[in-house]
DNA sequence: TAAACACCTTGAAGCCACTACAAGGTCAAG
DNA sequence: CTTGACCTTGTAGTGGCTTCAAGGTGTTTA
């Protein structure tokens, strides 16, 4: 199977998964003789994985690491269980924080109403005279 | 004002000050005869608005067209409201994504209670065998 | 047989909003 | 006169791709 093909049944173009390989995400393929490469179904699975790990929103450090836990069947399936709960955890941290920003955008889009100017217009006046404080600290990989 | 002092008022980093110059966000700020930035005032204001619109995780670009809308007085506030609501739109939009993504995780996350062996982990197989389909557009900036 | 076209190759650069670092200049205090 | 805090410029790195350039391969059609 060509990288084409593969592409396709993975749902991914074939530049993501050149940048895979390279990555060290997904194994090298064998090569034909015109030096294209060439899938297995081992690849095919691998590569799904990978893709259901990034709609999943995991990085790719979080990938590797499940991918060595899953390679390494001696070690049951604890640390896989611990790595997809703490997912969960950035996940409904950033939850958390986009609500208290749609509070905040909410609030602030309160303050203006008609088709007044500028000068008195109330989300100007919030967006200048807020003071946001310090940046939080990132508590999740996710933007 | 140099640029240490402006930037313990606006929360941020001398480096974030001068990449702000850079993107054409803050205007460029007087030089001493030491060729130090020399803020004013006016600079106090607008970095503090940028920095309270980057607390609000609008993009460079939202932030410009802000800046340009209240830079332009007769035209009044609608545009602005426009982009509020935009990008409130936006944050509206992540949250579901999350909650959907979330609800995916637990359900993955249950099928594996104990300290199985990896190959009958639940987790494992379901990652495995999602087929999670094309990845949908992007309806927001927000990661 | 040749041209057209779809597919493949590599490598480098771009995206976003910074962050980090290197190598040096300026200035006040001790 | 040295230390140390601050400033200057420029470059490279982050993550997860995407886009581009310049070319090689392989199949189909005229």
């Amino acid at each position: 199977m060509k990288i084409g093909e593969l592409a396709k049944i993975a749902h991914c173009t074939t530049e993501t998964i050149r940048f895979y390989e390279k990555e060290g995400l997904l194994p090298e393929a064998e090569r034909t003789e015109a030096n294209y490469r060439s899938y297995s179904a081992r690849h095919v699975e691998r590569l799904r994985f990978i893709r259901n790990c990034r709609a999943l929103d995991m990085t790719h450090d979080e990938i590797r690491a499940l991918l060595r836990l899953t390679d390494a069947p001696a070690d049951g399936c604890g640390g896989i269980n611990t790595l997809i709960d703490e997912h969960i955890a950035h996940v409904d941290t950033r939850i958390d924080e986009l609500k208290q920003l749609k509070a905040q955008l909410t609030t602030l889009r309160e303050q203006c109403h008609g088709e007044q100017a500028v000068e008195d217009c109330g989300i100007v006046q919030g967006l200048t005279e807020m003071d946001v404080g310090a940046t939080r600290a990132r508590h999740t990989h996710l933007g």
